[in-house]
RNA sequence: GUGGCGGUAGCUCAGCUGGUAGAGCCCCGGGUUGUGGUCCCGGUGGUCGCGGGUUCGAAUCCCGUCCGCCACCCCA
């Protein structure tokens, strides 16, 4: 029969199977739900892009552009690289189209699968799904703290509760590069308190040495707790802004935890940062990150355009709801028709079709069963009525009812009142 | 990309120091149950991840490789 090794799926990618998709399409539908409710448009755009797009906006020295793109050439010599995130497409798309001249903000979301080439793990893929929800057009606070609270808003109506929402500040281009001045000013005098670990993340990206802070040994917490943070250095510009959202996530009800070491990995990040942390242990607990990115823009040949957004991992967040508990049933069917000896096919079929046609979801045997097998099929199917069809008459089954003998010439009528 | 652990039926796993493959679940059939999710009996189903080596003989030992999981890195 077969020859050869069994063709398997791609390293770091998966299939979402019929069995997964209950739990699948609850996150999807909801998230769709709760964007249209706050006026986010859905938008798609290509899954592959010009690869300068991603290398111009997150950075040429960031982990995703130096380690985990998936660049390719096509046979046009183009180079194009398979989207690692959702905000810079988005934000391309809306230079393209000209949506700076619509109103503004241009709130925006979509769904769909990125890609970044790295080892695979239990919750995170080398093609995952995300959820991106982007505000362009507004440097409002509030439009920080819409955004912030509509994924707060997702988890809850999921019926996720355990959680930790993150929030940060890391400033504009007016006070960053003093801050980084004197943090670097600091890592040069403290650099012999430091681990090594620590010593080559203040060489490559200072302001990435507080990461993974926890796992840091007690003296380098000690030492890193006395080095200058982001929060004392913002800019008064920044300041207020970043207060402004925090009065305006308190009057969502929206608690979180101020992190001033929270550094995300992409460069165009200014201003408000956050991150949303599951129940899922280890390194995979990111349920969702986002952030402002007031440069972006400008940075891809636009106008000079404030933005927010976030990207939100599909995968993660069914982890999260089967670790919570929470299940979604397949759809259910309503009638059955199961075949007893000398059943009249075509009329089954025609029965079929116009229970179909009106909205009515039914189904039958196509695999030979027995009668007892049609019955347990149905009754896995959660069929609400099972039809015995027999040569000269039917027998409707309802649970809790008493069986009804019918006509052949009746059956359509009294299963679909 | 680095290090550790692991891959046996669709799923979860057993298979002792090498002797040539098993269970439960699932699926199908039969019986029982008022012809429907229970229970009982039976059956289908396996390139032991893949390739090479050692051996009279490899699921078992060795090497390589692929895939998964864990940690690091970093993220969703």
């Amino acid at each position: 029969m077969s020859r050869g090794p069994r063709i398997e799926r791609p390293r770091g990618t998966h299939d979402v199977v019929p069995a997964d998709q209950p739990l699948w399409r609850r996150v999807v539908v909801e998230a769709e739900r709760l964007c249209a409710l706050s006026g986010y448009l859905p938008i798609a755009t290509p899954v592959f892009e010009e690869t300068a797009l991603f290398e111009r906006t997150s950075g040429a020295g960031s982990d995703v552009v130096q380690k985990e793109m998936y660049t390719f050439q096509d046979r046009g010599g183009r180079s194009l690289t398979l989207r690692p995130e959702g905000t810079a497409p988005i934000c391309r798309a809306y230079v393209e189209h000209g949506m700076h001249r619509e109103p503004q903000p241009v709130k925006l979301y979509t769904v769909g699968p990125m890609y970044r080439y790295s080892a695979p793990q239990r919750g995170r893929f080398r093609e995952h799904w995300q959820l991106s929800v982007e505000a362009i057009g507004s440097d409002d606070p509030a439009v920080d703290a819409e955004v912030i609270q509509l994924y707060h808003a997702l988890l809850e109506r999921l019926g996720v509760s355990e959680f930790e929402l993150a929030l940060n500040s890391i400033g504009c281009r007016e006070c960053r590069p003093a801050y980084l001045e004197l943090l670097d000013e600091w890592l040069a005098v403290n650099l012999d308190r430091l681990d090594r670990p620590t010593r080559e993340k203040a060489a490559a990206n200072p302001l990435r040495v507080f990461d993974n802070f926890d796992a840091k040994p007690a003296p380098v917490q000690a030492a890193l707790r006395e080095a200058p943070t982001i929060g004392e250095s913002l800019c008064d510009a920044c300041s207020e802004h970043f207060d402004a959202v925090q009065r305006d996530l308190d009057a969502y009800g929206v608690s979180y935890e101020l992190v001033p070491t929270l550094v995300r990995g992409l460069d165009y990040y200014t201003r408000t940062t956050w991150e949303f942390a599951g129940p899922e242990k280890g390194a995979q607990s990111a349920l969702s990150g986002g952030g402002r990115y007031d440069g972006l823009i400008e940075q891809i040949g636009g106008p000079s355009t404030p933005g927010v957004g976030f990207g939100a991992g599909v995968e993660r967040l069914v982890l999260a709801l089967e670790h919570a508990k929470v299940s979604a049933s397949p759809p259910s069917v309503d009638v059955f028709f199961a075949l007893a000896a000398g059943a009249p096919h075509e009329r089954v079929v025609g029965w079929l079709r116009e229970l179909r046609a009106r909205g009515v979801a039914c189904d039958t045997d196509y695999a030979g069963r027995s009668l007892k097998g049609q019955l347990t099929h149905a009754a896995r199917l959660g069929a609400v009525a099972t039809v015995v069809v027999g040569p000269d008459g039917a027998s409707i089954r309802r649970a809790g009812r008493a069986d009804e003998d019918v006509l052949l010439d009746d059956v359509l009528e009294r299963v679909s009142p």
